[in-house]
RNA sequence: CGGGGCGUGGCUCAGCCUGGUAGAGCGUUCGGUUCGGGACCGAAAGGUCGGCGGUCCAAAUCCGCCCGCCCCGACCA
């Protein structure tokens, strides 16, 4: 394509609404425009780019045995009240009436649709397994919709819906999916982990997230490069290693006067205590019980380990009212010692000795508390956030924290919407069973987003070869030479015979424009035909990502081209 | 939904406090020079100042209501 013909407005400046990095080069490089808030056109090359990727998970999905459909867009009400979804999915579903009054919604997931015609069409375990998935917009209206691609409203996402006879089943089609994923994100040229995750209200044993590492991220995730032990920070379980002796403390508890010091901060520096030596005590309430969760003053107590610790339903902070009631002090001067409620203690609480804890008295603390012998915890468990350096639950070596963006998702599913919605068919041995689903998702335009997140510099996006709009940028540095436009598009025209995904930048503007259009845009390699050629009859060949820059004769061009493609795909 | 901010040519923004002729840079168009990192000279086009209402002789500016957008928070199968 020649740049002439290509719709690509880009811009020097962003727009001041744009936020992050993805989101400001989206916008620049001309890829995206922004119709409304969390609503964006694809421009021609973000279009490029997205149908890039789609045939990458087309590819991966198609090799790991899933065939294409298309579900509609908009759902009629009655087949989310049998799933029960009508009524639990909140507000992100948009919902509306046509012109007879009945309800519909713009499907933001297609579990519902995609049952309904299982549940029609399957009525043998000879007809499983069935994979089926689309790639189509989506739409859900968040609440805050953000950075861009990142977290918009209306989305392409790729859905995928497994069916399969029983759980043996369903967890090989789960592994393959796994397998597909991993592919996918590899062949779209980014970093990437798969992590453990938390399978959420929806349940089920299994639940891996695709995190494209980037600083920018805005899921923290823990990962063991010993081991590749990964997950998602509210899910990453601590392998503990004892860090002091067992046996009791050296002194008894003493109460202190704190006055105004409510905060382990605060104590901390009164009482010159490191944070470490403090014992952090909230009140949880989980269900209609109220428990006191212990946590050292340095750490973070992770809400969604004490709720299934606790197999709570439903699990909060106790409010600051509530609390003086409970303990006989208001947050910031309670303790375990002497509290009648039951206690949850964080294992790593085992090997502390002679800490600082609240009094239940305001403004007082105790000092020399050992767990154990000044109170007594109903049970120890793993229930704060991990950090950099706890051990690895697998290998014990230290781990690390990265931050990534989630660009898919797989989930076993279970039974869950089968069973409410009677989806069944006929077993080997003649019963009716419901199917055992997985669902499998990847952000397609999230995934573009990412893909920035991770590869960009001041110049603009370092694109991944696979999924850049064009992969060879070819720029004539001035058109009204005629030797230099001339060349310049006798060997465009070869690069077309040869099949080269191409784009020729043949307008008639200053070298410097040409030269930050192609960098901003972010073109994997880009080559310049200017003075060097009428001099010396030598092109001049850049990579993006390393800037490095080859000099080539026309003769030699298209054995380095192909050197340089192969060896960006590695 | 709670808190904060913004809305002025296509983009970035000044002007508003203290009411009186609507501005700059970038971009665009035309002419010319230039041609390896958003080049230069000259000319030009382009704005219901988010909308409605109010105060006033007079409103981009002051007041009220509404709309839109952004940021922080809660939320996120």
């Amino acid at each position: 394509m020649k740049f002439t013909q290509v719709f690509i407005p880009t811009l020097k400046e962003a727009p001041k609404d744009a936020e992050t990095v993805s989101h400001k080069l989206l916008f620049r490089a001309g890829l995206i425009r922004k119709l409304s808030s969390g609503i964006y056109s694809y421009l021609p090359l973000g279009l490029r780019s997205i149908q890039k990727i789609s045939a990458i998970i087309r590819q991966g999905m198609s090799r790991w045995g899933a065939q294409e459909v298309l579900m509609p867009l908009v759902i009629q009400k009655e087949l989310w009240e049998e799933s029960g979804r009508w009524q639990a999915y909140g507000k992100e579903l948009l919902r509306f009436q046509d012109r007879h009054e009945k309800w519909f919604t713009i499907g933001p997931t297609h579990e519902e649709v995609i049952v309904d015609i299982v549940r029609n069409e399957a009525k043998s375990y000879r007809q499983l397994p069935l994979n089926l998935y689309q790639i189509a917009p989506k739409f859900r209206d968040e609440i805050r919709p953000r950075f861009g691609l990142m977290r918009g409203r209306e989305f392409i996402m790729k859905d995928g819906y497994s069916f399969d006879m029983d759980e043996e089943h369903a967890n090989k089609t789960y592994g393959q999916m796994y397998d597909a994923y991993s592919w996918i994100f590899r062949q779209c040229g980014l970093n990437f982990r798969a992590v453990e995750a938390d399978t959420g209200t929806i349940g089920g044993k299994f639940s891996h997230e695709f995190m494209v590492l980037a600083n920018t991220g805005e899921e923290a995730i823990v990962s063991c490069d010993a081991c590749g032990y990964a997950a998602n920070v509210e899910k990453a379980e601590i392998g503990y290693r004892q860090s002091a002796a067992d046996g009791g403390g050296t002194s008894k508890p003493q109460k202190v006067p704190t006055p105004g010091r409510y905060s382990v901060e605060d104590v901390s520096a009164f009482l010159h205590v490191a944070p470490k030596g403090i014992i952090k005590t909230m009140i949880v309430k989980a269900g209609n019980e109220f428990v006191a969760a212990l946590v050292r003053g340095d750490r973070e107590l992770n809400l969604l380990k004490l709720k299934s610790v606790l197999g709570a339903d439903d699990i909060g902070l106790a409010s600051d009212a509530e609390c003086p009631g409970l303990t006989g002090a208001h947050v910031g001067s309670i303790g375990p010692v002497g509290l009648k409620l039951k206690i949850i203690a964080d294992t790593e609480l085992r090997y502390i000795r002679d800490a600082v804890t609240g009094a239940n008295e305001d403004d007082f603390h105790y000092t020399g508390v050992t767990p154990g012998s000044d109170f007594v915890p109903a049970m120890f468990a793993d229930i704060r956030n991990a950090v950099r350096g706890d051990a690895c639950p697998r290998c014990s070596k230290p781990m690390g924290i990265t931050r990534g963006i989630e660009v898919g998702h797989i989930f076993k599913l279970g039974t869950k919407y089968s069973v409410r919605m009677h989806a069944e068919f006929l077993a080997e041995d003649g019963k009716s069973r419901p199917f055992v689903m997985g669902c499998y998702g990847i952000g397609v335009g999230r995934t573009l987003a990412a893909a920035i997140e991770q590869n960009n510099d001041n110049d603009g996006i370092i694109f991944p070869l696979t999924i850049s709009p064009y992969e060879v940028a070819l720029v004539a540095i001035n058109m009204k030479d005629s030797v230099i436009a001339d060349a310049a598009g006798a060997i465009y025209d070869t690069m077309l015979d040869r099949g080269l995904d191409v784009i020729y930048d043949d307008r008639d503007i200053s070298p410097g424009m040409k030269l930050k259009d192609a960098d901003l845009i972010g073109f994997p390699i880009r080559v310049v035909i200017g003075s060097r050629f009428k001099k010396e009859d030598l092109m001049e060949i850049k990579i993006r990502k390393t800037g490095e820059v080859v000099t080539s004769t026309r003769q030699d061009l298209f054995e380095k081209l192909s050197a340089i493609r192969r060896g960006l795909l590695l």
